[in-house]
DNA sequence: CTATCTCGGACAGAACTTATCCACGTTAGG
DNA sequence: CCTAACGTGGATAAGTTCTGTCCGAGATAG
């Protein structure tokens, strides 16, 4: 079991944004991170589709947040970028083999399936609970209240 | 973000064998889902390794579970084969960039890592509470009661 | 003792993820 | 108008993991 690493930057970035005032652009976001310029821009490119950004073209464009930073979950970036499909995928062997159940009988998901939905469910529901804004309020405490005036500076200085 | 499909597989042999009295072979096992014999001998040989399963060589050999049935969670069958690494992997990138946090500030997990993990801390809880006994009642009752004792019948038909 | 059956690990092939690059349409400013 | 900055999408490799197959070592029954 294994999460795309850009999930990593796409949340990053989420909390950079949350702090500019500005469109921001994929290079700049790319420099503060010190990643790869090419592939970030892959990465926003799905945070657009999934609609938490918005995308401004042309010269002093970048990106910005569509919301407020409160109400972008966590989920919402990590499915933005991972995708939305569930972690277990269900063959349905049982309608296989020489006891193989008739498909009538199969109208709903088995008790595997069932179990582990539910356990997905969970996590999901976790990080559900986490805004955007936390995160960078929590980033904040952790450097001793310097890390968010310190990101807003170097924003300005275009 | 996708966990492997042998889990589909592990948790579906634990459960037939929990209903046997003697050792499975894996051919067998494989027969009875309709999958490829080679490649469940692999997966089977991981849940052997995680100390779920024994494996007893030789003519009458095959597989049978160490333990009880309702002492096996699913998480362990999980863990077994899809390895017990954390789905998100910290690359450390506050670390990096012009604003980059010295490492002596570093001592602990940041807030990202810790929502991430605190998430597949629920999932895992989630997975926890299911025993390989509990699912064998489950598919029971989904057949009308009649998938156990078929596979009882099958299984005793050498 | 031996024939046979079993697991175990070593070995390829497929599929996905990661990463890069470039041509194109768009926008602001000179 | 024309240039420079910027995102978009596709095409393209490289790397890594997942999937699948193979044969040999070892154990058991007879
Ligand atoms: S028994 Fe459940 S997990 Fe197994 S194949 Fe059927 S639906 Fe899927
Ligand atoms: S801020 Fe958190 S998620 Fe990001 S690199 Fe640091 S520890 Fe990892």
């Amino acid at each position: 079991m294994k999460m795309s690493a850009g999930v990593e930057w796409g949340v990053h970035c989420c909390v950079v944004l949350s702090q500019a005032q500005e469109p921001v652009p994929a290079a700049r976001l790319a420099e503060f991170h010190g990643i790869s310029r090419t592939y970030l821009a892959k990465n926003l490119q799905q945070l657009s589709r999934a609609g938490l950004v918005r995308a401004t073209e042309g010269r002093d464009g970048g990106y910005e947040l569509t919301r407020a930073a409160s109400s972008i979950t966590v989920l919402d970036v990590v499915q933005a970028i991972d995708g939305d499909q569930p972690a277990f995928r269900c063959t349905e062997i049982r309608q296989r083999g020489p006891l193989a159940s008739p498909p009538e009988e199969c109208t709903r998901p088995c008790g595997v399936a069932r179990v582990m939905a539910k356990a997905e469910q969970a996590w999901r529901s976790s990080l559900r609970e986490v805004s955007v804004a936390d995160l960078a309020v929590t980033v904040d405490k952790d450097s001793g209240r310097t890390a968010l005036t310190a990101l807003r500076g170097w924003l300005a200085e275009g």
